[in-house]
DNA sequence: GCAGGTTGCGTCAGCCACTGACGAAACGGT
DNA sequence: ACCGTTTCGTCAGTGGCTGACGCAACCTGC
């Protein structure tokens, strides 16, 4: 058995995807994942700290990327505007992965336990991102709204997105599947983005200013 | 024992309240909350459906009267200004559980299994506000991206209002502190849902509409 | 009062997620 | 070929959680 650790962890990733994918989560072991991978369960709790993280993987770079986009900003847009244009930057890893996103998503869907995770996940990344809004001079408490209302643009963005190219969604349930272009439809993410960031705007338009109440 | 089921509940809610304030989650069993409460183990998992469950046993409430508040606003009011009345009336509820959520806020954050759980609370409260706002007309998709940012806003004016009072939160320590009066601060709850939702207002007022582009 | 179903609880047995400790095997550098 | 480091296997153990069974307490109607 090979005993370079990344090749190990890889393995287990794909294992746990496959199974998870037949038997649901709670119909998985972290034995039968570590079997499959060629590992005992001792191992598999090596490279992940718990059963859940071995869907969660590819999460670490969307954080980095994230934090670089934004980062990389001009210090003169507000917070907001600044929020659009660093998740312009993140659109190609999001439609990289998106066939992967297509296997993992009803997997997580169908168990309560990694919708929790896939929340904290979402969570600790508005929390990177409310710290870069900070470097940027937002006050604290400021800086942790803003980040949550982008991120809910932003994912409301995703949402538009995948529900706009309607045929891929579904019909991927095979774990064969993997590796065909997946069949993409004609809806730009980009557009999107900017589309909701400007519903955004109109809706609190619709908001009282405090002074007239 | 008492063969009444709601007694043994709360005898159950306060032992693990009690047990963890002392010894943290981790450093608390099922086992000892159970004995504790003068029950079996058992008898803990047919009250709670995990361990985590007896510190949210009061959010059920939460829920219940955020949805009776957002179905007593008016139909003429678009989402956003009708998630801020709807927040109002949500307002004492919040302020009559503040003692409760002092005790468990420092147990929650020294857990991050408690935080996902209470995020998850959050995840299913929104979704039952973005319900609420597709029974008033709005869109599937909008619905959630309103009731998100809607909900940002009031979990926003709630870290101000106990930023604002910040005594109380780090001198309660001790589970005898239960039944004070919390010796509130002079900051006003519905001020500040009203300051923040109007900094939402001015805030999205930087970005630029699409038709610039 | 007493026989009936219903509900809540105790007991037992068991699975699985997860962890610490120790030894062995493989790897990299010298 | 030697040695320090990393990675893995093995073992033993804890704790969260569940199903099944039996019993005791409550509610009901006669």
């Amino acid at each position: 058995m090979p005993r370079d650790g990344r090749v190990v962890r890889k393995r287990l990733e794909r294992a746990g995807l496959e199974l998870m994918s037949e038997h649901g989560f709670d119909g998985t072991t972290a034995e039968q994942i570590a079997a499959r991978a060629g590992v005992t369960e001792r191992t598999f709790f090596r490279h992940f700290p718990d059963k859940r993280e071995v869907l969660f993987a590819s999460e670490d770079e969307l954080h980095e990327v994230t934090v670089d986009a934004l980062a990389a900003v001009p210090l003169d847009l507000d917070a907001l505007p600044a929020l659009q244009r660093a998740f312009h930057g993140v659109v190609p890893l999001i439609e990289r992965n998106r066939t992967l996103a297509a296997l993992r998503a009803p997997i997580i869907r169908a168990s309560p336990s990694l919708m929790e995770r896939e929340l904290a996940k979402t969570s600790s990344l508005i929390e990177l991102v409310a710290d870069g809004l900070k470097w940027r001079g937002v006050s604290e408490i400021t800086a942790l709204f803003c980040a949550q209302v982008g991120m809910d643009a932003f994912s409301t963005a995703i949402r538009r997105w995948n529900a706009a190219t309607h045929g891929s969604t579904a019909a991927v349930g095979t774990f064969a599947a993997v590796g065909t272009p997946a069949a993409a439809g004609t809806a730009d993410l980009h557009e999107e983005l900017d589309e909701v960031f400007d519903d955004l705007r109109v809706m609190t338009q619709t908001l009282t200013p405090t002074a007239v109440r």
